[in-house]
DNA sequence: CCCCGATCTGACCGATCGGTCAGGGCCTGA
DNA sequence: TCAGGCCCTGACCGATCGGTCAGATCGGGG
């Protein structure tokens, strides 16, 4: 073990993420990645069981932090999880704004992939949340509006800086989400 | 001519509707077409010139009144522009909401293939006149949310009633879209 | 020196894709 | 009655997909 220089996993990963960010997942073969990375398909699959292995390690991070955001609005009720859920997905959307991207618009068939059934309950719970308890018809619309909204376009702003599309997300979601009584 | 029933042409297009709908357009196959028909996707093929006249006359209703839409938008300005696109756009998504969540989330690709790439020209200006013309970034970025997300979830709702889902966005998109000055 | 394991390749697999084609029923108008 | 056109079928096409496999290459440790 310890060899010298076996970075063919992570160049692996830039790629893919390059190429799924250019045509999304299923428009990307794996020959694509293979051009991109300047190796043969087999190496690819040398490194990763499968497609779907390269998507759940680029995903991977994002995914942790929707599970700790899913455990903190869980410990809260009412006007409080609607916060925290708000504040706490918008932060979600823009750090990893990148990854979020790679999905584009594949959310619903990629979510019913078993390696991600459990991301489905979460998102459930999101929007709940944001919609609060109560949740009539017009504040659930409103809460599932924004999540897909926000979902689909963080990624297209590459260029403006974190801080500025938090804040503006964020004055957004304050404005249209209707107060839990 | 004037035989009795070639319906078959009518009956492709309402089951490509539902398949589209159930697995999206690229996760269609003509064979699944074709079973869900009871023909045989050669049949599927002596109705319709290739896959893609299948969803273009699909969408093809949508994609006028989009367009009318799109001219009245451009005899106004500033004000009156934001409010023609936004009661327009929401009266189109919900009156075609079964057509657009026929391309759940294909947009993107679909709005590449040149029979679709004047759409994609509508839909700036929509975004134009929908963020107003001074168009800071803030304003952009709710804009582009507000369409993204009406676009992706208005098909989530098929037991909601017309005026119900109608009056539940426009409410939305005046909360949160940002007065032209 | 030689062997072993990590890395990688090209050839190949079965499945599926969108699309083509020759031909066969079958209805209709002459 | 028969020619012709509409409607449709099954067989087939080349391309591409994700994935497998036997073996080549090569660096390092015994």
């Amino acid at each position: 073990m310890a060899r010298m220089a076996p970075e063919t996993h992570d160049e692996i990963l830039v790629a893919a993420a390059r190429r799924f960010a250019a045509t999304g997942y299923r428009g990307t073969s794996l020959q694509d990645i293979a051009r991109e990375v300047g190796c043969s398909k087999a190496a690819v699959l040398y490194h990763f069981a499968n497609k779907e292995a390269i998507l759940t390690e680029l995903m991977a991070p994002a995914i942790g932090v929707l599970q700790a955001l899913d455990e903190r609005i869980r410990a809260h009720r009412g006007t409080a999880a609607q916060r925290v859920a708000a504040e706490g997905f918008v932060d979600l959307a823009v750090r990893f704004r990148r990854e979020i991207a790679l999905l584009r618009g594949e959310f619903p068939e990629l979510l019913q992939q078993p390696a991600f059934a459990h991301i489905q309950r979460i998102s459930e719970r999101l929007v709940d949340a944001l919609a609060g308890h109560p949740a009539r018809p017009s504040a659930r619309i409103t809460a599932l509006v924004l999540l897909a909204g926000i979902s689909e376009t963080c990624g297209e702003f590459p260029d403006v800086a974190d801080e500025e599309l938090r804040a503006a997300l964020l004055a957004l979601a304050r404005r249209a989400l209707e107060p839990v009584d």
